[in-house]
DNA sequence: TGCATTTATGACCGGGCGGTCATTAACGCA
DNA sequence: TGCGTTAATGACCGCCCGGTCATAAATGCA
C-alpha cells in the first residue's frame, strides 16, 4: 500500500503494477498521503478557513472544491461529510467571517459615550481597518461580482453586514442631530453617502492598485475631512 | 455522410426526417436555420453587441460564446473568424460601449467656459446618467468581479475608463481653484472622493437594490449637496 | 454558366470541475 | 483484543464550454 492508497484501486495497482497506471503521478507528489485522522469537530472550521483563502484568491467560480480540499488537508469528499454543497460551504466563509466583525464595531458602539464626532470617526476608521485593510473586502468583490446567479448569497450577505453597517451608521448620526452636535441634511439623510469612499477605496485597492496605487490613509483623512465638516453644527 | 454534417444536415433533415435525427430540438426550436449569409462588414458589429448583452445578463465566465452566436444569428464558428479568443470579444465591447462615453463628457468639458461649480455638477449628472443608470455599470462590475485572473481586461479598462474620468475631475476641481471658486483641501486633493458615491450607487444598484431599493436621484442630490458645499470658497 | 475564393457552419475534441459512492480505516466500547 | 460504527477517501460520472476544423454554401469574376 505504501506509495499511495489511492483509495482502492491503487491498491490493486499493487499486484499488477503498470497495467492500471493510476494517474497518481498527478502532480509530482504533493500528497504524502497523512494517515487518516478522524476529527469530526475540527474538521467544519478547518474547512471554512481553507475555503476562505481559495475564495479570496479565485473568487467564487473560480474556487475548485479539490483545491479547499487539499488546503485543509483533506479528501473532496470529506468537505461533503459537513457542507451539502459549494453554496453552503461559501455561506459558512461570510459567517464565520464578517459577522464577527461587524459584531465587534457594534459593541464598540453602544458602550461609547463621548463626542459624536469622534465616534464616528472611530467608526470609520474601524471600517477601513475592517474592510479595506482586510481580506473581507475580497468576500465583498465576489458578493459584487459572481452575485448575480446567487440571489441567496446576496441576500445573507446584505443581511449579516451591509444592513447592520447602515443601521450603525445611522444610529450615529441621528445621536449626533439629537445631540445638536451634528446639522441635519443630505448627509444625515443618506447613510450611505457617508461610507461611501471607505467601499471605493477597497475596490480601487483590489482592481487599479497595480495601475494607479492609492494612499489608503491620506485618502482616509479626506474622507474623514470632507464629511465630518459637512455633518458639524 | 448524412449523419452529420452538421448545419448543412439540417437541410437536408428534410429529405430523411427522422433518421438522423440532429439534437436540433435541443431548445424546442430557436433556430429556423435561416439561410446563410455573407456579411463581412457587419458581422463584428453584431457580435459584439450580442456579447455585450450577453456578458451584462451573465458576466464574463457565465457567458457562452454558443449564446453569443445564437443572439447574434449566427453559428459559433464564426465569431472565431473575427476576434481570436473571448477575451478579445470582451476588450471589443469595452471599447466600442465605453469609450464613447468617456470622450462625450470630455467634449463637452472642454467646449464650456461658465462657473465650476455648475460644470462639475453637470459631469457628476452626467455620471450617474452613464454609469449608474446604464448597462455600463454591469460592464465595471464584471471587472471588480472577474479582473482578477484578466489582468489585460482591468488594464484595458482603467485605460479607456477610469484614467479618463479621474483626469477629467482633476482639471475641473484645478479649474475651480484656479479661478478661486474652490478652496483647495481634501476634496480638491482627492478627485476618487469626488466620485465614490456614484460609483457605490452603480453598486448598489446592481447588488443590494432588492433587498434595500435605492432612489438614486435623492441619492444623487445629495451627493452634489455634500461635495459641493465642501468644495465652494 | 462555371469555377475559385471567401465566409459560414456546427459536430467534435480536450480539459475541467461539482458532486457521488463503494471501499477503507480510525476509533471506542465491550 | 475484537468488532461495530462512522469518518475519510479519491476514482469516477455527467455535464459544460472554449476553441478547432473538415465541410459546404455564398459570392463574384471570367
Amino acid at each position: 500500500m505504501n506509495r499511495a492508497i489511492g483509495c482502492l484501486v491503487t491498491a490493486q495497482a499493487a499486484i499488477v503494477p503498470d497495467l492500471p497506471k493510476q494517474r497518481t503521478d498527478q502532480m509530482s507528489e504533493a500528497l504524502p498521503s497523512v494517515p487518516r485522522r478522524r476529527r469530526k469537530t475540527a474538521r467544519p472550521g478547518e474547512i471554512v478557513e481553507a475555503a476562505a483563502q481559495c475564495f479570496i484568491e479565485h473568487g467564487y467560480a473560480g474556487t475548485k472544491l479539490d483545491d479547499v480540499a487539499r488546503r485543509a488537508g483533506i479528501a473532496k469528499g470529506t468537505i461533503y461529510l459537513y457542507f451539502a454543497t459549494k453554496q453552503d460551504l461559501f455561506e459558512a466563509v461570510i459567517r464565520d467571517t464578517l459577522e464577527p466583525l461587524i459584531s465587534g464595531v457594534e459593541t464598540m458602539v453602544d458602550s461609547y459615550d463621548g463626542a459624536t464626532d469622534i465616534l464616528l470617526q472611530m467608526v470609520i476608521t474601524k471600517a477601513y481597518e475592517n474592510i479595506v485593510k482586510s481580506d473581507a473586502r475580497h468576500v465583498m468583490r465576489i458578493i459584487i461580482g459572481e452575485g448575480h446567479k446567487f440571489p441567496e448569497l446576496r441576500e445573507l450577505y446584505y443581511e449579516s453586514t451591509i444592513k447592520h453597517g447602515v443601521a450603525l451608521i445611522s444610529k450615529i448620526v441621528q445621536r449626533g442631530v439629537d445631540r445638536g452636535e451634528f446639522r441635519p441634511g443630505p448627509a444625515t439623510q443618506n447613510p450611505r453617502l457617508l461610507m461611501s469612499p471607505c467601499i471605493m477605496a477597497a475596490i480601487w485597492s483590489m482592481t487599479f492598485n497595480e495601475f494607479a496605487p492609492m494612499d489608503i490613509d491620506s485618502f482616509m483623512a479626506g474622507h474623514l475631512d470632507v464629511m465630518l465638516n459637512g455633518l458639524r453644527a
